[in-house]
DNA sequence: CACCACGCAGTTCACAGTGGATTGTCCGAA
DNA sequence: TTCGGACAATCCACTGTGAACTGCGTGGTG
C-alpha cells in the first residue's frame, strides 16, 4: 500500500517480472543469467524481497505450483513503481576486487604468493569473461540488444582486469 | 583468542597497520585513499572491526588522544594473521554497476531517459577516473609502487566503463 | 579572556547483501 | 516401493551501507 521506495534488488525483480509471471526459483535463474554478470544477488535476497514487494500491492501471488513453488506476476502498481524507479538517482558503483586488496599490499607477499595470485586471477577473468561473452551472444540471438550491450559491461570489465594484471609489476 | 578467520575488512586494516599505529579516523582516510577506488570500506566497517581486532589481539591499543580517539597498533600474532590471510581462497569480484543494470531494462525506458542515463554516467566514470588516476600518481610518487599498481586498477576500471558507455546503441 | 559554533572521533541503528546449512517435496531409477 | 538426488524455499549469522546522533576540542569572534 504504501508507496515504499524500491531498492535496487526489487527494482530488478520487477524489471525481469515484465516478461511474465515467474517463481523465485525461475526470478533467481533468469537474474543470474541476465544480470548476473554486472549486478550480484543471491537467492536469499530473492526470496526475502518477493513477500515484500507482494505486501506492497507490485506482485500478485499466483497459485502455488509443485514443490511448494510460488509464482508471482507484475501488476500495474508494480509497474509504475519500476517505471519511477528508473528515474531515481543512481546510487555509486560498487567494485570490490579481491586480488587488487591484495595487490595493494604486495610489499607483504612473497614472490610465490604474488605468483600464484596473478595465475588464479587470469583463469577466474578469462573464464569469467568467455561466460559473459556467451551471455551476451545469446541475447543478441533472442534480440535482446539492450540485454546483450549490457552483458557487454561484464565482457568489458573483465578484458580490462586482464589487461591490467598483464601489466602489472611482477 | 581463537584464530578466528579474517574478514577481507579487517585483513585490510592490519594490513594499513604495517604502516604504524593508527586511530580509526586515520585508518578510514587512510583506507579511502588507499584502497577507496577498489575497495569500498564505509566507517561503520571499521569501528566494528577494530573492538574485534583488538579481542582477538591482533591489534593493541595505545594511551586514548583527544577526542576519544584511539590509537590501534598491529600485534605480532596479527601480522601472523594477516600473512595467513594473503594465502586464503579469493572470494568472487564484487560488481554492481547500477547504470548496467537499468540499461538491461533499456526497452522499458523513454528516449529521454536513456539519454540522462548516459549523460550523468559518462560524467560519473570521468571524475571517478580522474581521482583514481591522480589518486595512483601520488602513490608512485610516494615510492609505494604496490600500491599504485592497484589503484591503476581502478583508472581501468573507469576507462573501460567509458569506452563501453561510448558503444552503447543509443 | 569567555564564549560558542563548527568539525571531528566515535557510536548506533535499520536495512541490504552474502553464503552456508536446513527443510520439505517431487521425480525417476533400481 | 523406496531410496537418492535435485530442486524450491527458508533460515541464520555475519558482513556491508548510509544516515543520524553524541560529545568533546579547538579556533575564531567579540
Amino acid at each position: 500500500m504504501a508507496e515504499s521506495q524500491l531498492n535496487a534488488t526489487a527494482a530488478a525483480l520487477l524489471g525481469l517480472l515484465h516478461d511474465g509471471p515467474m517463481t523465485g526459483g525461475q526470478l533467481m535463474a533468469s537474474a543470474q543469467r541476465r544480470l548476473g554478470p554486472f549486478w550480484s544477488m543471491t537467492r536469499s535476497q530473492v526470496y526475502r524481497e518477493l513477500p515484500a514487494l507482494a505486501d506492497a500491492g507490485f506482485v500478485r501471488l499466483g497459485k502455488p505450483g509443485p514443490r511448494a513453488s510460488q509464482p508471482y506476476a507484475i501488476t500495474a502498481a508494480g509497474k509504475r513503481a519500476f517505471t519511477k524507479w528508473l528515474n531515481e538517482p543512481l546510487g555509486r558503483d560498487q567494485l570490490r576486487n579481491p586480488v587488487t586488496l591484495r595487490v595493494a599490499f604486495g610489499e607483504l607477499h612473497s614472490a610465490k604468493q604474488l605468483r600464484e595470485l596473478y595465475q588464479e586471477a587470469l583463469e577466474y577473468h578469462t573464464t569469467a569473461m568467455a561466460n559473459a561473452r556467451n551471455a551476451a551472444k545469446v541475447a543478441s540471438k533472442e534480440g535482446d540488444n539492450y540485454g546483450s550491450a549490457a552483458l557487454e559491461f561484464a565482457v568489458a570489465y573483465h578484458k580490462a582486469a586482464l589487461a591490467w594484471l598483464k601489466k602489472l609489476p611482477s
